[in-house]
RNA sequence: GUCCCGGUAGCUCAGUUGGAUAGAGCAGCCGCCUUCUAAGCGGCAGGUCGUGCGUUCGAAUCGCACCCGGGACGCCA
């Protein structure tokens, strides 16, 4: 699998002793990790086990953490000591130190599982470690330069559902990676489909249109053009198979006279939009003009939209089709002259058997064309030399599989990159409707995406109003716009990327359990809790103390949190942070409850409480901010 | 036909890469607001992890076969 951009577990090395010399991680999780590796390597020197894996555990009954690795060593070992008696010869060189409660043989369970209980003191410690810009997540300097293709818009059209999922899947990705490799590495590009024969088929009509002095191309819409599209497209239709059916068995004069009838006037629009096709790659004023206006018109409307989904999209970050169009030629004759492409059947295409593909991939068509892979390939080859490219992530649907993997495999077969770079598509699943087919609205057409946020909009201000007391009519409508957005985000966000999911408004925009809005409203809790402190003068702890068990399972959820970031920029699984995230919330809904903060018992249980309170504000937000949702005061 | 996804509670989904009694949310039932936002919290109930073999101390997870659903497969993008 492409996917596996993060460090292999391989076998420890016994002479690396980097434990020792870098600085404690914040996740008790990633120190367990190094102490039980330190301890394994001293019980059993002469053996090249596997790191040992230490995993929160399942059950709040066994402790906090567990490893399981002593049943597989023991077998590994093949030196007779059963698991129970391999987990002891850990556990007696096992230093936590004051992380956690001493481990003994009365902490091996079961079969050889080691638990572990953190220690109430060093949650506090570490809690207090994890207050820094960063929030304990750490940036990789030697990161190479990363691409993310998303959104993926075409001209004269709108935005519809399909175009969601890449969106905000894609920013959020590029969100993440810019914090652990640095903004500078990350490179966004929505890569814009902005030529071949459809768009020369609009601006053909368009042209006409205009001259026919029937619109008025300086206060043209995207709602507009989108008309036009689909009329241009009806007109171009022709029953070109019916006829060259009826030619080929010979069905007789008559058939295919009325079959070319039929056909004459959408052969000559098809015939018209190629023409214009070629006036637009001659550089035709005229022609340009009126592309230029298509381009500018729908951009607009695009990147306002994207706007809406708080994805950083803009035009700095989109690449048309057309400016790869120069391109092809060169690189297709490339591509022949080194003999990476053959003619077969009349078209020129790359042969990708020993890359274990059947099926070659098409750069040349028959009539001389090129394709929607030529160009993926122009722009590989583009983001490679010019953007300094050394990983590229493709966010596109799960159905354009086979295209990409016979992209990469061309690109490499070419040389196009070098062997170490990454070459990745991040497939996501379709959005359905009720039916089970792709989302599409009552009349059969696509759903446009400016259409679902305002309906999710109007829900949330709904029940915002049925529930919320006393906000002003300005800040309910600022609040509504947030709360669709987390909705709708966390909606696509929340569930494994690579899987289809049924579209349901009602479901989106539920305020109730696992869903965009309770994190808010938690986060909202948090705030009213910080602002009656502010209000009261009240001064949190400079150190937190954790005592009550709420508060224990709190402080390790935030200790989490840089593990989880890390988690997803390796495994491009946003859902990860969705569920990370919820869960912090419900530890604290449980500290809520629980643990009363400004009418705690004593000064000092408040002022930690508080900052714990402060820290779960940092996280939630910071944690929200890579969801692409903006943090709000009060719901 | 070949290849790629998926199948877990009534519904929508997780499951930390092979660990202990499979977890959440919604829907249902029972409790909790004179106390920091009840959009919440606590509890009950709900399962043949598609089916069958296999691998091993241990399988929702790995392998094989089959069933069901979706998708992609040469000159569209």
């Amino acid at each position: 699998m492409e996917r596996s951009w993060g460090l292999p577990s391989g076998p420890m090395s016994l002479t690396n002793a980097d434990a020792a010399h870098t600085p404690e991680p914040l996740d008790p999780g990633a120190v367990l990790r190094r102490r039980f590796a330190a301890a394994v390597r001293a019980a059993f020197p002469e053996a090249n086990l596997p790191e040992p894996s230490v995993t929160i555990a399942q059950n709040a009954k066994f402790g906090d953490y567990q490893c399981s690795n002593a049943m597989a060593y023991a077998k590994a070992l093949g030196t007779g000591l059963n698991p129970r008696q391999v987990a002891q010869a850990i556990v007696e060189r096992l230093d936590l130190g004051d992380l956690a409660e001493p481990v003994t043989a009365a902490n091996i369970a079961g079969p050889g599982f080691i638990n572990v209980t953190i220690r109430p003191a060093a949650l506090g410690a570490k809690v207090d470690a994890m207050d820094v810009p960063s929030l304990g997540i750490e940036v990789d300097a030697d990161a190479p330069v990363t691409v993310v293709d998303l959104c993926g818009v075409n001209l004269a059209k709108q935005m519809h559902i399909g175009h969601l999922r890449s969106t905000v899947i894609g920013d959020t990705l590029a969100r993440v990676l810019e914090r652990t490799l640095g903004a500078a590495k990350v490179k966004r590009q929505n890569h814009v489909g902005d030529w071949g024969l459809p768009i020369a088929m609009v601006t053909a009509k368009l042209m006409s249109l205009e001259k026919a002095g029937k619109i008025d191309l300086g206060a043209i819409t995207l709602d507009d053009l989108d008309r036009v599209y689909k009329q241009a497209k009806a007109e171009c239709e022709a029953d070109v198979d019916g006829l060259a059916f009826a030619l080929a068995w010979g069905m007789g004069p008559k058939v295919e006279a009325e079959l070319e009838a039929f056909n004459a006037e959408p052969l000559e629009r098809s015939a018209e939009a190629r023409r214009t096709l070629v006036a637009l790659q001659n550089g035709d004023g005229d022609v340009r003009r009126v592309w230029k206006r298509l381009y500018d018109v729908t951009m607009s409307a695009c990147l306002q939209t994207c706007a809406r989904l708080n994805a950083n999209i803009t035009e700095a970050h989109s690449a048309g089709e057309s400016s790869y169009e120069e391109r092809l030629a060169p690189l297709v004759a490339k591509l022949k002259a080194s003999g990476v492409a053959v003619v077969d059947d009349g078209a020129l295409v790359v042969r990708l058997e020993d890359a274990g593909i059947a099926e070659p991939c098409i750069v040349q068509k028959r009539d001389g064309g090129f394709l929607y892979a030529t160009t993926d390939l122009a722009a590989i080859s583009h983001r490679v030399s010019a953007l300094g490219a050394s990983r590229i992530i493709y966010c596109v649907d799960a159905r354009q599989s086979l295209h990409f993997r016979q992209v990469f495999a061309a690109a490499r077969k070419a040389g196009l990159v070098p062997a170490s770079a990454v070459l990745e598509h991040a497939a996501f699943g379709t959005i359905l409707g009720e039916d089970n087919r792709p989302f599409k609205s009552r009349s059969g057409e696509s759903v446009r995406l400016g259409d679902v946020i305002d309906e999710a909009v109007e829900a949330a201000r709904g029940q915002l109003a049925a529930r919320s007391r006393d906000l002003p009519e300005a800040e309910l409508e600022t609040i509504a716009r947030g709360v669709a957005l987390a909705a709708i985000r966390y909606t696509d966000l929340s569930s494994e990327r690579t899987k289809d999911y049924v579209f349901s408004l009602q479901r989106m925009v539920a305020f109730e359990g696992d869903t965009g809005p309770y994190l808010l409203y938690a986060l909202a809790r948090v705030n009213s809790i910080l602002r009656n402190a502010a209000e009261q003068r009240l001064a949190s702890a400079p150190t937190c103390t954790i005592e009550h068990a709420a508060e224990k399972s709190l402080a390790l959820a935030l200790l989490r949190y840089p593990a989880c970031v890390q988690d997803v920029a390796r495994t491009l699984e946003p859902h990860r942070l969705c569920a990370y995230l919820y869960e912090l919330a419900v530890a604290f809904g449980g500290f809520f409850e629980a643990c009363p903060v400004l009418r705690a018992e004593t000064a000092e249980r408040r002022a930690s409480r508080l900052r714990l309170c402060t820290m779960t504000k940092r996280v939630l937000t910071d944690g929200l901010g890579l969801l692409g949702i903006p943090a709000i005061e009060r719901m």
